[in-house]
DNA sequence: TAGATTGTTAATCGATTAACAATC
DNA sequence: TAGATTGTTAATCGATTAACAATC
């Protein structure tokens, strides 16, 4: 047990580990090892070990880990224990897909309001929302109490936008706009770009 | 220069790199320091330098880099001088939304096919795509060279849809299916779950 | 008990930063 | 020239791995 800060490396592996985990709990599985859940992963055993240690004494020598133990305390630790409400600004394409994703619910996630800027989108449905103006953005976002936002908009409006969400409170953005923004250190934000993460790839084919 | 293995890390950072190009080179500007790109990408100037100096002088001192000429050079290190032609795997929402992305075209890639293996969508248009049957998968993508990838399948087919992307030559997957896939050294993979992107930052707010 | 596997330490490996001579 | 900024070295910092005592 450490009370030291983790670092966001390994914060980071926390979700695919917990993902692996879903999986290996629906199928029926009921105890894994470091070993058994790094190869699944595509991860030494050790670093599992040194990872999950980080937070506590999870497992038992000899046998291993209880799936159902493991992702009680993981999702504790990253606190998706709970459904977190998430706004979803700009909806295009993505937005749409965002919108209708099915796979939120069982991992702590619910899109709860839909937000555009173009006149001819608000007041239409995107599933069981209704895009709501952008002007009212920062009012409903503090008021509802929203900490997390994904941004589905173009990269010229994606600043803009993001220092909004920011004055609302958010303290989490996944941003899908091809664009870097910028926001206090205290707001984090994870960037879903294909192009890019495909680039990362084409240097070595 | 070095003509060494470059580390997965710097590699994954040059396209973040080229976007802030792009888009420097975009609104007029002509040359940029390590300094100024280090801001707007989020990274210390030294890394910028450290980075770019593994393939190349390609600043001066004194007045740092021309844009146009870093554009080029990082276009070539990455392979995407040229456009790569991509098959979509998983005619869902997220597949829609993918076929229909405007995004790809100048940053090197272009969708071609798209498969499904849902028989009510097979021979459906999806924008300028005919959604094509997934057992013919093999043989088309082998036929056409294709050698890059996006998976926007369920969990559940993910894996299967993987050996047959390898089987027919595939070098490179964008995977969207919230799963970890196993696939040959040779093959590199990408993940993008919009679910384990938000559980990283969940544990900051 | 014997076998298996954890949690943790120490050693290794790799990445980042600071600093500065070179030079545009 | 003087000022600015690169490319690179050495120092620092951090992450990963190997190994093993502890123990289920």
């Amino acid at each position: 047990m450490n009370a030291d800060k983790i670092p966001d490396i390994i914060i980071g592996r926390l979700p695919v580990y917990l993902r692996a985990l879903q999986r290996m709990s629906d199928s029926g599985m009921k105890t894994t090892s470091s070993q058994e859940l790094g190869e699944l992963v595509g991860v030494s055993a050790a670093q599992i070990r040194k990872d999950v240690s980080q937070f506590g004494e999870f497992g038992k020598q000899g046998t291993g880990y209880s799936i159902t133990y493991l992702l009680e305390k993981l999702r504790e630790i990253l606190k998706v224990d709970r459904i977190w409400d998430v706004a979803l600004v700009g909806a295009g394409d993505m937005g749409h897909a965002l919108a209708h994703y099915q796979g939120f619910s069982n991992r702590g996630f619910k899109v709860v309001m839909v937000f555009d800027n173009d006149k001819s989108k608000i007041g239409q449905k995107v599933g069981d929302f209704t895009i709501e103006d952008t002007v009212n953005l920062v009012e409903k976002i503090k008021s509802a109490g929203i900490k997390i936002a994904m941004l589905t908009v173009p990269a010229s409006a994606a600043q803009g936008v993001a220092d909004k969400l920011v004055q609302a409170g958010v303290k989490a953005i996944l941003n899908y706009a091809p664009i870097s923004i910028n926001v206090p250190q205290s707001v984090k934000v994870q960037y879903i770009d294909p192009s890019t993460h495909l680039q990362r790839m084409t240097y070595y084919v």
